[in-house]
DNA sequence: CTCATTTAGTATCGTTACGATACCATATGG
DNA sequence: CCATATGGTATCGTAACGATACTAAATGAG
């Protein structure tokens, strides 16, 4: 089957070349891949363990980045009243300041203007072997909030939803942003 | 354009998730990218030149590399005749044996079994976002050295080919594998 | 309640990656 | 002949990474 060996090799090559893409403006890939997804997760998911298995590393590792980015300023943590084990984080308004100008990598401008059939089709393929790749080891799909089984739309009036799976309200930003328990519905 | 992020998520997701896998059997990431170049790639493009080229990183990090390949007994170095500033890389018996073992990763997995359709639409756009992210650095495609526009086939007979380019003859063998020189017909 | 177990995270070690810079040897082209 | 370009190595400092050991807090069984 020629057709697998070459998809794989582009996937490994584009791998290759988006990782050091990352080598930008003094932080490392594995810092601008914590940022961005503290960027997107919702406030349960914010913590050492959820980016730890988001990024498939291991938590000696990302509690060493999560100190780097803590130490350029980039990055806050605060204690978990409800477990006091537990971390919070938070991106610094420096943070999120870098993370804007980051908009436009070179793969996103490759991305960008894309036909959108390919894009489609692209689309389409990286997300079945993401879920796939993903099944083969146990990780998490961190889906959007509100696609989850878990999710309660308008539970408590409009735009006031709940979790049942946490037993806690989430507002409309919640709800629009990746979360570390999310199960498709 | 919503479109494009979920698209540049998805890759750098993935890209790490591939990048993570390769921390396997002892060898790192850039060590086994290592490996699988050399095994594609013609007599010309084995050179830490051309693998600096192919992986987008610099010279003194593949120096490196290749270094501690040869150590591990997974790579020869030979001098070039032709220009002795120039070294000559082969993978030995034991490195082409630890490559074979290498075949199905967990990503080649995911990869394995896709539908046709999704296959087919996933390398598409991968081909063509890779060919916009090289030519937006001035990248080489590496292409097949057959597909090349300096690729002269029959030109001593049949199964003889030439290189217009370099002036070198080539072999059916040297005709499938992929080149630092090779330009799109 | 007590104590074993689990869970969340940190600390430390040794190896590698990586960019940056400096450097060396060979080629190339006035 | 000599300036410059090219292919590669050496070295430095920082970060990544897996591995292992560790701390503190939560949990759960008796």
């Amino acid at each position: 089957m020629q057709g697998r060996n070459e998809t794989v090799e582009l996937i490994e090559r584009l791998a290759r070349l988006v990782f050091n893409d990352g080598h930008s403006r003094g932080l490392k890939p594995a810092q601008w891949e914590a940022l961005r997804y503290l960027s997107r997760a919702n406030r349960f998911s914010r913590t050492p363990g959820a980016l730890t298995a988001y990024l498939g590393s291991t938590k000696g590792t990302v509690s060493q980045t999560v100190m780097s980015l803590e130490r350029a300023g980039l990055v806050e943590k605060a204690a978990n009243p409800a477990d006091r084990r537990s971390v919070h984080l938070d991106l610094t308004p420096a943070g999120v300041a870098l993370l804007e100008t980051d908009g436009l990598t070179r793969v996103a401008q490759a991305v960008d203007g894309l036909p959108e059939a390919v894009r489609g089709g692209l689309e389409a393929g990286l997300r079945t072997v993401l879920a796939r790749r993903l099944a083969a080891s146990g990780g998490r799909a961190f889906g959007i909030c509100g696609d989850c089984r878990h999710f309660e739309r308008d539970a408590g009036g409009r735009g006031h939803h709940f979790c049942r799976l946490l037993h806690q309200p989430l507002g409309g930003e919640d709800a629009a942003q990746i979360c570390y328990e999310q199960e498709a519905a």
